[in-house]
DNA sequence: CGCAAAGTTGAGCGTCCTCAAGCAGCGTGG
DNA sequence: CCACGCTGCTTGAGGACGCTCAACTTTGCG
């Protein structure tokens, strides 16, 4: 528990030196976006990189039958525009979920810094090495795990985000509808809401009083055991 | 038709230029690997990136609970090992598919060269951000698209790849089980065979006379069609 | 040739989706 | 102030898609 909070307390530490590099060695343009707003769309062409500062964001994908999907979210020190290099040209929406603040950072200007301060590019890369690995989880989720285990690990995802930046963790205030958790998780709004259910009555997760975008984690290690729980038969399937 | 032509060619010399600009500027160790044979295992320490020169590779995800799921495929001029940079050990198993040759290229190297030859840093970054591309329009079809058409997005994928790197892509021979193209697909080896029945019996792909292992695509555009054909009803669905 | 591994196909079932109804929160306007 | 409409959430009933289990065929290899 206390290696965790050390861990933790590292990763808060490392998204602030991160930003207080940036702010040194390259020029930043701040922006202020509003819930609903983006910082940038599919197709625009690519020239900044942005660091959320505050607020949240989602990604969404779009396909070009008219397919949309919730890909990713971010919070403080996540970067968004990655997918962008390497066409030249966004391949999302990045949408804040909140008011907020991001540093846009000209791509071209950040090159340069970082071949004056190496270590610039050290926490550029591990910041996409960091999303690649993220996106991979994300898949086996996908891939792995029913409905309901499926919300599970998105709770907890979202509660480690929050304790990775110091924040508190036990009490989580969902910027989402059902109907986007269900699009970024891959069910439909029904099934979150049962889901969600489910888990309140093995008293997994708890709503708040009044609105049921609150939700109360008595404890993370329950989400952990509930997921585990769900994979258990397919654990001793995967055994022989 | 010959637009497409033009941009796969231009995609092929691409890969071509990645691998000259790194033979002339970094060590390269380079490496044969057999089939089933991992370049690289989870959990071990990071120190080199590995470029595809040959042969075909998957990434596996291992989950602490035992889960394990096959979360990309790699081929001629792909990178691997970019999740390994943020933790500094490897988060998949690389394992190749078939006999195939890898570059391995020590990280701290390639940093060094970068700085002398932006270029090299120019190539990097483009093969990471078209990896987070990928791994977004993997999740995509995971969360939309039913069964059949998820195999058929999964062989449009790789003929796509093929034609991307000037191998003739209307004959694709799948070096891998139904089990495994049914994890990757986040279905059961079952589904995937019946999904490839129906696409046969539509006249969509067609087997080989003998082994079902080798599929001729008559029409890419085919395949196209079924997936979307697929996602109509989901489609009518989200316009209003 | 014979065995093991891979693939196909069918039957039954369970999870999740669809459709539908009802409720709760909330801002607007009579 | 409360009626009203709107959006979001919950819950139920029924159905479909994909999974499980099982039998059989085909392929590859010692």
């Amino acid at each position: 528990m206390t290696a965790a909070k050390d861990l933790d307390s590292q990763f808060s530490h490392r998204i602030a030196r991160t930003l207080k590099l940036l702010q040194e060695q390259v020029p930043i343009q701040r922006r202020v976006v509003r819930a609903g707003e983006s910082v940038y769309q599919a197709g625009e062409a690519f020239g900044c990189l942005h660091v959320v500062n505050s607020g949240f964001f989602k990604m969404v994908n779009l396909a070009s039958d008219g397919r949309e999907q919730v890909v990713s979210l971010h919070f403080r020190g996540d970067w968004l525009g990655f997918d962008g290099i390497a066409e030249g040209r966004y391949g999302c929406d990045a949408v804040a979920m909140d008011t907020g603040e991001v540093w846009s950072i000209r791509y071209d200007a950040l090159m340069r810094a970082c071949m004056s301060e190496p270590a610039l590019l050290g926490v550029l890369h591990e910041a996409m090495s960091r999303e690649i690995g993220r996106d991979r989880d994300s898949m086996m989720s996908l891939c792995t795990l029913p409905a309901d285990a499926r919300v599970a690990d998105f709770l907890r995802n979202w509660a480690d985000a929050l304790s990775q930046r110091g924040l508190r963790a036990d009490q989580i205030t969902l910027r989402m509808t059902r109907a986007e958790i269900g699009n970024y998780l891959g069910m439909t709004l029904e099934t979150v809401s049962r889901a969600l259910s489910r888990l309140a009555r093995g008293d997994v997760i708890r709503f708040a009083e009044k609105g049921r975008r609150d939700i109360h984690i008595p404890r993370v290690e329950a989400l952990t055991a509930f997921i585990q729980r769900s994979t258990a038969p397919a654990a001793t399937a995967a055994m022989h």
